[in-house]
RNA sequence: GGAUCGGUAGUUCAGUUGGUUAGAAUGCCGCCCUGUCACGGCGGAGGUCGCGAGUUCGAGUCUCGUCCGGUCCGCCA
């Protein structure tokens, strides 16, 4: 037998007790002819003691960090305690100590404030995945994983596995390609998730299915984004939207209370993707603090009427004005409002500049643009935008897309600055109500916002059946019909993170052509590449809906990280690599060759 | 596809207007130490300054290219 305890469960309670310890060396520290050892395993930390003998035994026998040992010995209760630790009140006095083997001098230190930068630890990850640190995120993904099939079993949720090697599509995502050997010149697509599957099981009468299921995306990355991550894919039959949203928020609130331990009492709030958007200038809004846009324009309507009285120029000529008032901030030094408009003209922001009001304390109005406003002008405006004493007011002035998305993350960066996005505080928001298409300027064609198989809500089927979605000039796709027409499709948003997206479907052979049509794509095209679930809705196709988790970032927000990768055993990097494997990589030229592939590299 | 920051000892970093032998901490090695737990003390080893050109009397430092990594924009239904 290896062992007979763990390195993390014994007490004091257990004086006297013989007992057989193995783990791995985390530290030595040698006192003259005493040494102490901490053996460490998953579980814990144990003080192991050795006497003089085996002391001296280590001179010709050495021991390094993250030897792999075993050793037996006596639980006994120690004269210093240490109370940082569980098991700081005894030590094991050993009588025999094992090298099962040893280790090289890693490269980096073991411990939770590791030496080592991102890089080398991902390089060694599997000395990293020693580390307390990460340890703690895969535990906690692992609880998030039992609570969730916790939930969904009880719930009358079956666990469906779907292929990985199926077909290429040509909406969304690029596809990751495999060759298929037996079938040259052909290639199966990695799923970007389950979705027709998922919908072809509803069909079959799995009327409540889920799986924790691995997709694939062969899009660049972000610190929140692999090439390959995971989802919670749910989908259940005879349900409206209501339904949905009530069993999933039911499911993310079972998450907090047996994953992080609170109860989340409060009514998850509502939002329309309008007034998100109008609000928060985003489809994924923070609602953990209370600052909203004001808009005094938007594309060419004014909505504060002040704002064409002045000659300033800058409001003037723009075709969207947006402000928001930051509370606390209205004392801000030029050097502070210089280094916010250096940030709204980053390339990444991209504004030409930031107009600012300030509303100080003795309740006095400073601006940047004092001699184009009157007084009461400057009044009006403050008024308008609902600001307090005490707030720095910010404006950004131009295209409409462009301003919203500054304004937007400009609220974001304030309240960074000033501490107003708490990890440990959560927020549930459902966005609704989104549009079902968007147009795409560059090819000149809709495209599905949320994706092809979404329903329009019930009122807006009609509009969708009768007209035509073919236009010829792209400047006028916002007066089409189809521009205004509503999804069944709502996102969970926990602090401003879209967390899960889902949607009622369409499940009618008929509103799947004219969708597919509405998508530019031909009779022959949409048969070829959808045949299969259309040829199923011919077969009694329940009403249906579902949605989709990002488990990962699920996981990283519970974990009050911003980042996903520390919360996947063997992330990528920013290029898509394993640093670890090296991969991707070069194969074999006869590999090569029984695929009947040839090279043609730039 | 684009922007931006970084690459110096095993590791994390510092390195001034371009100027003598490139430093610190930590890790590693050796010696001392019987109650440490971030042990302590003394000593030591450890560097192709990512790579390649260029400017210069002289480059870790400046320029160009290139590779690698981080972050972001585009992209991600």
């Amino acid at each position: 037998m290896y062992r007979t305890h763990t390195c993390g469960e014994l007490r004091i309670t257990d004086i006297q007790k013989e007992v057989t310890l193995a783990g791995w060396v985390q530290t030595i520290r040698k006192f003259g002819s005493i040494t102490f050892v901490d053996l460490r395993d998953r579980y814990g930390i144990t003080q192991l003691l050795l006497n003089e003998t085996l002391s001296a035994q280590l001179d010709t026998n050495p021991l390094g960090r993250e030897f792999v040992i075993q050793v037996k010995g006596m639980v006994n209760e120690r004269s210093n305690k240490n109370d940082q630790l569980p098991t700081g009140e005894i030590e094991i006095v050993v009588h025999e100590i094992s090298i099962l083997n040893k280790s090289a001098v890693p490269p980096f230190t073991i411990q939770d404030d590791t030496d080592g930068g991102d890089d080398i630890r991902m390089k060694y990850r599997y000395l990293d995945l020693r580390r307390n640190a990460v340890k703690k995120n895969l535990e906690l993904r692992n609880a998030v994983n039992r609570a969730t099939r916790n939930y969904l079993y009880d719930n009358q949720f079956v666990e469906i596995e779907t292929p990985f090697l199926i077909k290429s599509t040509p909406e969304g995502a690029r596809d990751f390609v495999v060759p298929s050997r037996m079938n040259p010149g052909e290639f199966y697509a990695l799923p970007q998730s389950p979705q027709t599957f998922k919908q072809l099981l509803m069909i079959s009468g799995y009327d409540r299915y889920f799986q924790i299921v691995k997709c694939f995306r062969d899009e660049d990355l972000r610190a929140d984004r692999q090439p390959e991550f995971t989802q919670i894919d749910c989908e259940m039959s005879f349900v409206e939207q209501e339904d949905i949203l009530q069993m999933f928020e039911g499911l993310i609130k079972y998450i907090f209370k047996t994953v992080k331990g609170f109860e989340y009492n409060e009514p998850v709030e509502r939002m329309t993707w309008e007034d998100a958007m109008w609000h928060y200038g985003n489809d994924k809004p923070d609602i953990r603090f209370e600052i909203k846009i004001a808009n005094l324009k938007v594309e060419g309507k004014n909505y504060f009427e002040g704002l064409n009285q002045t000659d300033f120029a800058v409001f003037n000529n723009a075709e969207t004005v947006l402000a928001i008032s930051i509370p606390g901030c209205s004392e801000y030094s030029r050097k502070q409002t210089d280094e916010l408009i250096d940030w709204v003209k980053r390339p990444q922001v991209g504004m030409g500049g930031l107009a600012f009001v300030k509303y100080q304390h003795d309740g006095t109005l400073k601006s940047s643009f004092d001699k184009f406003f009157t007084a009461e002008q400057l009044e009006n405006l403050v008024q308008f935008s609902n600001a307090k004493v005490g707030d720095l007011i910010l404006i950004v002035a131009g295209k409409e897309e462009r301003t919203r998305k500054a304004i937007s993350d400009l609220r974001l960066y304030m309240a960074d600055r000033l501490g107003f996005r708490k990890s440990e505080e959560f927020k549930l928001l459902w966005v609704t109500d989104f549009p079902l298409f968007e147009y795409e300027e560059e090819s000149n064609r809709w495209v599905a916002k949320h994706h092809p198989f979404t329903s329009p809500k019930p009122e807006d089927i009609a509009t969708m059946i009768q007209n035509t979605p073919l236009i010829e000039n792209s400047e006028k796709y916002l007066e089409h019909p189809y521009s205004k027409i509503k999804a069944n499709a709502y996102d969970l948003v926990i602090n401003g993170n879209e967390i899960g997206g889902g949607s009622i479907r369409i499940y009618q052979r008929e509103l799947q052509e004219k969708m597919f049509a509405a998508l530019g794509m031909s009779q022959e095209e949409a048969q070829e590449k959808f045949g299969f679930l259309l040829g199923a809705f011919e077969y009694g196709a329940p009403p249906h809906g579902g949605i989709a988790f990002g488990f990962d970032r699920l996981c990283a927000i519970l974990g009050g990280s911003e980042s996903i990768r520390d919360f996947i055993a063997f992330p990528k990097n920013n290029s898509g690599r394993d640093v670890m494997l090296d991969a991707p990589s070069g194969i074999d030229p006869k590999q090569l060759e029984e695929l009947q592939i040839k090279l043609n590299l730039k």
